[in-house]
RNA sequence: GGCCCUAUCGUCUAGCGGUUCAGGACGCUAGGUUCUCAUCCUAGUAACACGGGUUCGAAUCCCGUUAGGGUCACCA
């Protein structure tokens, strides 16, 4: 049975590093008709966002990597919120405490400062001075009992070496002289991640965890909890980081890690997921474009390579461009329409407009800059089209004559009226392009005139007349 | 700074000791098609970080250097 799972903090707005994270553990869930689980990591209180736990399952929802068990879709083994299995971990912070793997540390915060700053001028390793690890256990209970405030910690064994199974790296030793002794039960009452992580994992039967890079380094504790406790630990594999353009930690204010952004800037969902499957994997025939079905069918952890790419968004664009083009123009009209909800474009419009457009914008915002014209007579010019008064009447009095108003005869009409005045197609078309839609840039004009109609092409010309 | 990870075109990558003076994609440049733009087609641009080994032979294996990243909290 495979279980995988996705563990977001409710911190903040929904992270395009979640989402990639949530792609390769949704694929490989599928690809083993295991589950996908989102568990709610919320026990630092002090960073809690509102909605922030709905708008991640949302964003989860849009890209269609919904989960099989969470918050939302309570299984066999929830509750998926951190905050509601405090009493859980308060039962396995007192085997560990019984069994010897961990302590009662009543050193204050200020103690604390101290003595990393003193051993930072020392030169020495930051870390805590174990001074609570030899307190009399009898004092220790009478400590607890009279209400002193506490922390737990585990204890980290002296000279030992540590060795972390990775997936994509092999065996990633450590020296457990170098580790500190982990507060795993905060003073709220709250477990540490790195408890919470392993007890729920384990309960959860979560057996490959897929998290960035940014946790290797602290595996080795999750490794000694593993063992404290005697339970088998599932398979890791630290993903590299997606990256900003100067290689840094993929982050909000050189890269768009917002999904929502990605939303409003009209990209679509599978484009998105396409592209950043492409980020460390390679499709084993070198495909570029694939769907999610496709990749589920194809995806293994093993396959991911542990390099941190760096987000090309030229590359998400070219992608997005290519998803729109192979749509259904059915979906893609849908879309627009969606998109441009608070509009409310003429429906049968944008139906008709679709085939002239979808090989010509990358995203879906895109859409009404070049074919806004069609909605809405230009305001502005790009040229300025009063320089050719009496092409624009010579345009108007042929349209006159135009029957039936479709493309095709249009083209020719105007073609005609163009040799006529010896005038060059490309001259004499961008001419009547401004004049039209205000623009130097269109969808094809015969097509567009015959949308818009004799009447308003009249009507538009004649406004410059 | 200690520890850990990583190292092929600007970017994403193929390559898993010889068939590669390194292939594809995006981008960029030039040309063709065309009423603009886009699509499409053609061509071009550009990389094995460096230094030692191992080997008949190294982008591929080992070591070191350098560089980049991550991490050193009662945050995840």
């Amino acid at each position: 049975m495979v279980r995988t799972r996705i563990a977001p903090s409710p911190t903040g707005f929904p992270h395009i590093g979640t989402v990639y994270q949530a792609l390769f553990d949704f694929a490989f869930a599928r690809r083993h008709d295991g589950q996908f689980i989102v568990r709610i990591e919320d026990t630092d209180q002090a960073r809690f966002v509102e909605r922030a736990e709905e708008k991640i399952l949302e964003a989860l929802d849009w890209f269609g990597l919904t989960e099989d068990e969470s918050p939302r879709k309570e299984g066999t083994y929830g509750p998926y919120r951190q905050s509601e299995r405090l009493d859980i971990y308060k039962k396995y912070v007192h085997e560990l405490i019984e069994k010897g793997h961990a302590y009662y540390c009543f050193c204050t915060k200020e103690r604390l400062t101290e003595i990393r700053a003193q051993m930072q001028k020392e030169k020495k390793i930051p870390r805590y001075d174990r001074h609570c690890r030899t307190l009399d256990p009898q004092q220790v209970q009478q400590r607890v009992d009279a209400g002193e405030s506490y922390v737990v910690r585990m204890k980290i064994p002296d000279n030992e070496t540590i060795v972390v199974p990775d997936g994509l790296r092999g065996e990633v030793k450590f020296q457990s002289a170098i580790i500190d002794d982990q507060v795993i039960l905060k003073s709220d009452g709250f477990p540490t991640y790195h408890l919470a992580v392993v007890v729920d994992d384990h309960l959860m039967q979560v057996t490959h965890v897929l998290r960035g890079e940014e946790w290797l380094s602290s595996a080795p504790k999750h490794i000694l909890l593993y063992r404290y406790f005697g339970w088998e630990a599932p398979q890791f594999f630290h993903t590299p980081l997606i990256r900003n353009p100067d290689k840094s930690k993929f982050s909000k204010r050189q890269g768009h890690t917002n999904v929502s952004w990605y939303q409003q800037e009209g990209y679509v969902p599978e484009a998105i997921l396409n592209y950043l499957a492409l980020m460390g994997w390679t499709h084993p025939q070198q495909k570029e474009l694939f769907d999610l079905h496709e990749f589920i069918s194809l995806f293994d952890f093993k396959d991911l390579k542990p390099l941190g790419p760096i987000f090309d968004l030229k590359k998400l664009q070219w992608m997005n461009g290519q998803y729109i083009m192979r749509m259904k123009e059915e979906v893609l009209k849908k879309k627009i329409v969606a998109f441009y909800a608070d509009k409310h474009l003429d429906e049968t419009i944008v139906e008709q407009s679709v085939p002239l457009i979808k090989e010509r914008i990358k995203t879906l915002k895109d859409y009404y800059d070049i074919a806004g014209f069609l909605f809405e007579a230009p305001t502005t010019y790009e040229k300025d089209p009063a320089e050719h008064r009496q092409l624009v009447q010579a345009m108007i009095d042929r349209m006159q004559s135009v029957q039936p108003w479709q493309a095709d005869v249009i083209g020719e009409a105007m073609q005609r009226l163009a040799t006529e005045k010896e005038i060059k197609f490309g001259i004499f078309f961008m001419v009547l392009r401004v004049a039209l839609s205000g623009k130097k840039i269109t969808p094809p004009l015969n097509e567009s005139m015959e949308l818009l109609g004799k009447e308003e092409c009249v009507r538009r010309l004649q406004s410059l007349a």
